[in-house]
DNA sequence: AAGTAAACGAGACGGTACGTCATGTCTTCGG
DNA sequence: CCGAAGACATGACGTACCGTCTCGTTTACTT
């Protein structure tokens, strides 16, 4: 029925794959996101475009492949869960630091700059970031949330998602817009600010 | 002494000019983003490529430029302020509500998109944007807190742009990456959730 | 020692060769010679690319194999002798005639001029075809000249290879370059003129 | 009415188009016919590949065009006219041998059997071929003859074109073909044979 | 009113990258 | 173990735009 034959994975070269999306992450952060070429990312890669072509719909679905697929392989398994000490400030803190300081790092921004471009015109390519990226990490995020509700920590009527939006929402377009300096003392303030009224009424 | 002759801004076609940005405008609404061409913009406004060369420095900023002069229009003078009813939840709930529906008026939506594309992967428009559209826009809305906390409906030591992020940067947020609907029960929560917070511990 | 196997002739497959030859001879037709490619011909034959590059060195080779073998089993046997009715100009307008027919019959000339194409670029061909198709029908038209010179209808001392490039190259050269139309009366102006010589007769 | 508007011929680059006429020729010699691309005439030319296909429409054009203009140029002025010492056999033996020693020639052989390739298979071509080269040829050659025939050298009722044909369709397509040996010595023969005719004289 | 200088429309130029297609080689699988 | 199927690296195809560079042609501003 369909117009065109579609390939056959089980036949998918694995070498040609890695070496790809490797080249992929390379490209974007030597050249800079602007001039990644699907040409340039073959020619590195040692591999004819029609291979790229033939396995991606777009750029940016390589790119978030690549993102993904590299990015999963630091965390042996996987990030498994946001820390919990029982003091929720703190542990708020510690992660959105470690998200500025990532965020800063000149090896991150680049690619992670790219994905976001790339995000923004293709809903496509939005789903599929929402479900296998922004989701489970969201998950994460709600369930240290959750854990801080039972504690009492929380107020017990409050939306998890619209939290996890408060907190993280404002460092997110602070870098992306770049309209302010994106600190650790940035973030201590934004969860200081969003907590204060995350908690509970003192009577 | 400078390589490049500045061309003589009173010389310059306000016909040429205005048409362009037009151009620009339609065309980024209608063929998207991703295919906007100067070559097209140049063809629909009836002008000759050098005319934009000549003018602007690059696609984002005359993106920027079409649409701050075109947008600045509707306005007739300006924004003037954030309405003051001295309900401040109230007044916030309209405010983000009107952004709302902005975001998801397709003949905003595509520019809108354009341009942040730009803004994330060009600094020096980033800069301009900051300073020519964020910082006029926050400015107000910072009056408006700034009225608040004088009425003691907020706290005293809260960082006002902290929280005008808090505020409105979940909602950019959701726009741009697509993670959920953007409506305006979840403009009300976000105020609710924030305000919560940033109001003063009752007793 | 040597590099490449030598394919084993008895396993191969009767079948995949005739599809292959018919296939390559048809899509000659439909399609032209400059969109003729392997990959069409393996595709309308139902068979991989590589039995095609296993068994034919070059397109040229394929097309002349196509041509020779569904060609020659038009002749049931073979096209034998030229006619000798005892009257050599008759019988040679007739040949002629019958040639400038075929040369014209759409059926004939886009494989021909496909393989004619061939042979001027590659000499390996260009003696492959003089050995197997010009020199067989050139040795039969010489038979008939032999014939008439016996007969006394020729010049004892002509060349007959000569005679027979007279004869024949102006058909020829006429269809192939397309410098006038190819009709049966050239044919025998061709034929009368040859025979007669371009200076007058002596008294 | 036409969909593209076509270029200008007035703001042509005399420099790109000497260039690319050029290389097509120097290319054609180096790398042969089936190896002979677009894409590498214009980087041996030093231009754009599109301004090649502005200004030709196909190879075969291009390649038309160089061997008219870079062959016109050696003749300063014309070709004139066939010598006429008024010894008939003489002077065409002398025009065929410079014929077939201009076919043998290397410089030669390779761009004109690329152009002889693309006549063979495009019909526009060969209308131009046989009006732009072809035809003038023939009339310098159609000139001689009836100098001949006015001289009573020649039969009064001789189709001239007939002549021509075959006087040079011999040679031409021994050229194209390969059936044998392009030598003087077949010029010569070819020469006496149509001029005095295959039969025998009459006594 | 004539002269001049700059901006204008037009578009050709040398290029880069696009996405498609064909090449010839190599690997995997089923009969 | 041959042959079909088809993925692979390579590289040409023709198209779309890039940003620069002339070309005349308006359109102001001098003189």
């Amino acid at each position: 029925m369909s117009k065109k034959a579609a390939p056959d994975p089980s036949r998918r070269s694995e070498t040609a794959r890695r070496a790809i999306l490797t080249a992929a992450l390379d490209l974007v952060g030597e050249v800079g996101y602007a001039k990644l070429s699907i040409e340039g990312i073959a020619a590195a890669a040692g591999v004819g475009k029609q291979t790229i072509y033939r396995w991606w719909p777009s750029k940016g679905a390589l790119l978030f492949d690549a993102f993904l697929t590299l990015a999963g392989e630091g965390d042996d398994g996987q990030s498994a869960a946001l820390p919990d000490t029982g003091d929720l400030a703190a542990d708020l803190k510690l992660v959105l630091r470690a998200t500025v300081e990532e965020l800063n790092d000149p090896r991150y921004d680049q690619p992670m700059r790219a994905l976001h471009t790339e995000i923004v015109h293709d809903p496509a390519l939005a789903a599929d970031y929402a479900k296998r990226l922004d989701e489970p990490m969201r998950e994460l995020k709600k369930e240290r949330l959750r854990s801080a509700r039972d504690a009492g920590q929380l107020a017990a009527d409050v939306d998890l998602d619209v939290a996890v939006d408060l907190l993280f929402g404002p460092v997110l377009n602070r870098w992306l817009q770049r309209t302010g300096p994106l600190t650790a003392e940035y973030a201590d303030q934004v969860v200081d600010t969003a907590l204060r009224g995350l908690r509970p009424r003192e009577p």
